[in-house]
DNA sequence: CCAGATAAGTCAACATTACTGTCTTAAATC
DNA sequence: GATTTAAGACAGTAATGTTGACTTATCTGG
């Protein structure tokens, strides 16, 4: 990626740049080249697409949708979050969440418990039923992800976590170094 | 990632297996391990959000949303495309694709042609305008993957890609192998 | 202790992006 | 010439997101 090699798009001039892995200072807004930035864009948009596809088959039979995999998957992952924290991670409004949330609460996936330290709160868990569906959606994406990290090796999938982190924001970057303080060095 | 360590859920029991570069059968179902395929799920997730953000911005002065960002993308990348193989791309119905590039074209970003060989089709191409507006929504995307392709190294962006191509399915994979035939051994 | 801030929930209205099914027109192909 | 194909259009619906205004319960600081 780095080394200097035949440009496949001789069109789009650069200057040419290594790019440094140490974080020293460097904006060249040129980087990556073009051909690359394109390929990336065209990897984000099916990688996204296909894997969050793996679980659509399980969640049409039952009526619901992505919203509802990604509140199950972040209840899940997060026991006793509050709908606050559910937000700020979700980043959708109060109304989009209270949708969904609802449903799940009626169909007996997502259970409420008030907040012992302060009451205000509704501490959101998965019931029994819904740390089942969840598992099920996320056996259905291993079973897309699990070949592609056998047919990539390690070193690849390290690769993969270290990019995937520093394309999100500063936000989203502290909540899964949380979830996963080994992910930060790549593990 | 392959090496045995400490489980961060002790209570998910499973057979410790080594991820085969070289592309043996290996049918394990419980590959990657959870903690493994929760951070995944996670990466994909928040990576995929702000890389999409990076453009709304740019998008929503102009008051056009995703689609039209896509099928910008992929227009700009495939000159003379026809309608039916943006829609084989995009796995959209006619109509959701018709509703976007109607936009486009009154607006001078796309415009059609007759196809010389066969005049049913529309070739599709942007318009000097339209190929403007792709630059500026590329742009920013940029300046996001630029920072983290450079603080995660050449090697890491290698996996990254290697990963990402796995992810998908075999149509995209035959798509993106096409449009960059360097990316199949990652570069 | 009370005033104001905060957590959660709700109502109403609306936008975007997707879907379905049906139909037309023009051009290619058998 | 009959059938298929490429494109476009119409009508209706659904999922998911948005904004703004408002209520209720509870916490916290002066």
């Amino acid at each position: 990626m780095s080394e200097p090699k035949a440009e496949l798009h001789p069109s789009s001039a650069r200057a040419r740049v290594e790019p440094d892995q140490d974080g020293m200072a460097d904006d060249n807004p040129m980087f990556p080249p073009d051909a690359e930035m394109r390929m990336a864009q065209d990897l984000m948009f099916f990688a996204y697409r296909d894997f969050t596809n793996a679980a659509d088959v399980i969640l049409e039979e039952l009526g619901l949708g992505r919203a509802h995999h990604r509140a199950l998957h972040f209840i899940g992952r997060n026991p006793g979050i509050t709908v606050s924290d559910l937000l700020g991670i979700l980043r959708i409004t109060k109304q989009s969440l209270a949708r969904v949330l609802n449903v799940l609460m009626e169909q007996g996936y997502v259970a409420q418990a008030p907040g012992r330290s302060d009451r205000r709160q509704r501490l959101l868990t998965l019931t029994q039923a819904g740390a089942a569906l969840e598992r099920r959606l996320f056996e259905s994406q291993r079973e897309r992800l699990g070949p592609a990290y056998r047919r990539a090796g390690s070193t690849a999938v390290d690769g993969f976590r270290r990019v995937l982190r520093g394309i999100m924001d500063d936000a989203a970057r502290a909540y899964v170094d949380e979830a996963d303080p080994n992910s930060r060095t790549g593990r």
